[in-house]
DNA sequence: TTATTATATTTATTAGTATAAATAGTGTGA
DNA sequence: TCACACTATTTATACTAATAAATATAATAA
């Protein structure tokens, strides 16, 4: 009967300008994290306008994740930096929708995936080796409870996560990152994403083996070479998951 | 002498609690694009609180892109699913502050258009196929005006925007459409994104067309094989495009 | 029938008030 | 001198009530 109406909005919120006009002013006068924007009294007297519209308009910064609100002297609004949280938290709800399947995730692991292993491996540091070698060796010993098998794919996630994190592109690493954390949680919430195959298993610890060999010798080549190779082989015993994954982004479990 | 205090905030603000009720009852009972919410008297009763909290997390979830709210007998709050041009705005707040460079940009570019171009290569109508070709069309004429030649860079990437939309894969779509847009508002913004190069946009052209006969043969492999090489020969143009980004993102201009 | 007007519903905004949280500064005791 | 508790101030958070704005629907008039 009643259809939804599609009228576009008309006139422009209050909070909504006041939202704008910060933006402009962070963009403009190129404001750092850590500056603090007035508190609410003075926005309110700025803008002319009441409390509510204030609290409304610092709602949606804060929800954007570009400012943080505190209590207390020295309190008020933070400008700060997006936490990669943030923006994966916003990505998803609009996911939920898309509702991608498991295989279209990882055919974009593959395209990237290698690239970052190949980006990352001259700006790894003998810590960050460390770390890598620590997750290889995490997934060496035979699984034997579930809780163990889950942990050591969210190892061999975490390998991944850090490369991304290194790889030197902003959105390489963003993208990179928040495919494994889609992974891990599919890991963690639905059994299906957990192939049973121990040759699984293997395969991946093999590969990362190989990887962890190559980040040591500085050898981007065979590092892209290696995880092409990886993205294949965990291709393949992906191919199962064909199930979408509805009902998971919005709430994140 | 101050510094900005980093403790983490404590107790969960009651607007957030509905906030994620919401999501909740969305996700679970499996809510769909044009299914209302309670209106905010009702909401006020269910969660026990007053109208102000009701509106700040009405506030949270618009701003998210999950609702709409519009005024009025049947108005209310609605649920939307949410709009790419959203999870878009959310993406640049955070890469306001991650400042990608320009051959960041181009080097994910590289690494997915060709899989988009041959993914999307079965999935393109007839209809496509006549905007794909009104598109490469008007990059024919020799441009006179900077108008006109800012006309047609931006057709050119309304080329690669539509092969992202019929990809079918909803993750490589958002992100092949959200670089094409990156990069379509650096040319409308930056002259610097506007190689002089007559050569740059006949070897865009030539790419474009051969693309087309392709897609016409429906020739997969085809297709990202020319798309490869038309990305290489781009990134050699962009090249010099290395100045970072910044003051861009959170406005849009 | 058609166009206009009225009205009922719902959000949007404002104002005022009160409460709770956070913390800098002060004071107290060891 | 140092550690600890207290207090006062700043600030956000929440609630109430009232009015304004928007608009779909119904009523009315041409």
């Amino acid at each position: 009967m009643q259809d939804i109406k599609l009228a576009t909005p008309k006139r422009i919120k209050r909070a909504d300008q006041i939202v704008e006009s910060v933006k402009r002013w962070v963009a403009i006068n190129n404001k750092q994290p850590g500056d603090r924007l007035p508190n609410e009294r003075e926005l309110m007297e700025q803008f002319d306008c009441s409390k509510g519209t204030v609290r409304e308009a610092l709602k949606s910064l804060e929800v954007q994740g570009l400012i943080s609100i505190r209590t207390g002297p020295n309190g008020g609004a933070v400008l700060e930096r997006v936490p990669y949280e943030k923006a994966s938290e916003l990505l998803r709800n609009f996911l939920h929708f898309e509702q991608p399947s498991g295989p279209e995730i990882y055919a974009l692991r593959t395209l990237i995936e290698p690239e970052i292993a190949a980006l990352a491996t001259p700006n790894l540091t003998p810590e960050d080796l460390t770390r890598l070698a620590d997750l290889v060796e995490q997934c060496r010993a035979e699984p034997q409870t579930f809780e163990e098998r889950m942990a050591q794919r969210i190892a061999e996630l975490e390998f991944h996560v850090l490369l991304a994190q290194r790889c030197g592109n902003a959105m390489l690493a963003f993208i990179g990152r928040f495919l494994n954390d889609m992974i891990r949680d599919l890991v963690i919430f639905k059994k299906s994403a957990l192939p049973e195959q121990r040759e699984f298993s293997c395969a991946n610890l093999d590969y990362h083996q190989q990887l962890l060999e190559a980040f040591h010798t500085k050898d981007a080549a065979r590092a892209r070479q290696l995880m092409h190779e990886h993205m294949k082989s965990a291709e393949h015993f992906n191919r199962e998951l064909e199930g979408q994954l509805n009902q998971h982004f919005l709430t994140g479990n």
